[in-house]
DNA sequence: CACTTCTTTCAGAAATTTGTGAAGTTAAGG
DNA sequence: CCTTAACTTCACAAATTTCTGAAAGAAGTG
């Protein structure tokens, strides 16, 4: 048994369960340091973890788990904060504010939006191409509302669930 | 103006969208060849273009067609028909079927939920970190049932506006 | 304001991914 | 059955991405 002193769990299990749940994040397309700290911090009890704890537990350089939080912060899937009165970091799970990132690929669906507007212009509206792509833009509108609405039903099948908390808030 | 022989679309319009289309994809996180291929048959006035007509206007090779078209195949958001009495393959967006294929990570969901399982287990469902994971877990079961929802009532709304066929239904 | 502790940046080594040409395979047409 | 058109596979070169060690940059502390 692997247990690390005093946290009553044991390290390689934990590992285990970080490596593979990342490995199928990976396999979804995202990259793979982001993927393993977002996995680790998942994972951990407290829902947050130091640069140092992510530095042990994966094995990575400091540099390595700076670059991965960067791009968690970026997206929304991980918030930090100082450890008052320490130059420490924390990178935490922040509840269910990563369910929204996920989800929320908005910046990506406007984009997307942007791109057919276009292409429904410059090839004419009134060609075959031109209706595949309002069809297409249309989809793309239609989802926007859905995910909307849906992440809104999410909010109040979770509080039955699990009540007004959840885990570690 | 670049207008090749009697088809009445200026070529280079048609390229700037498909690559710009194409970019976009690219930055969501697909591969570059199968996401400029897929662009290029969604601005297509049939729906469907051959490999060389895919290699011609992107500028590949066969090679590169063939890979892209066998990943988009895969994930159904392309389907590949004989033309009768050649050896020559077309390869086609099928109107609707592609936004399932999309939508449809059906495949990666249950993945991630088999994992989360296992992280359920192994760390215990009465820690903090296993309730986190149920909840995750939750989530995802969630998703599963509103995606399939999301697609019916897509589909009602198409109807609706575009009429039962669609263009290139 | 020096000291220490933590984090970030950066250049480059290492690994991975991508696209090609060339050879191989399949199947239509004579 | 031989020829030829079309697609696929494969080994490799090139481009890109990823991670690290080293050095620089903040931010508390005495």
């Amino acid at each position: 048994m692997t247990e690390s002193a005093g946290t009553g769990r044991d390290a390689e299990v934990v590992s285990r369960f970080v490596e593979s749940f990342a490995a199928q994040l990976v396999e979804a397309g995202m990259t793979r340091m982001p993927a393993r700290v977002f996995a680790a911090l998942l994972s951990s009890d407290a829902g947050s973890m130091t640069s140092a704890e992510l530095g042990e537990q994966l094995r990575i350089s400091p540099a390595a788990v700076s670059g991965a939080v960067r791009y968690l912060a970026q997206t929304h899937m991980v918030s930090r904060e100082r450890e008052p009165g320490s130059r420490r970091e924390r990178y935490r799970v922040h509840g269910d504010q990563w369910y929204e990132a996920l989800t929320n690929r908005d910046a990506v669906l406007k984009r997307w939006e942007a791109a057919l507007r276009e292409g429904v212009t410059s090839l004419g509206a009134d060609t075959p191409a031109g209706r595949r792509l309002s069809e297409t833009l249309a989809f793309f509108e239609f989802l926007e509302g859905e995910l909307l609405a849906m992440m809104e039903r999410w909010r109040v099948h979770r509080e039955k669930t699990f009540g007004p908390e959840g885990p570690q808030g």
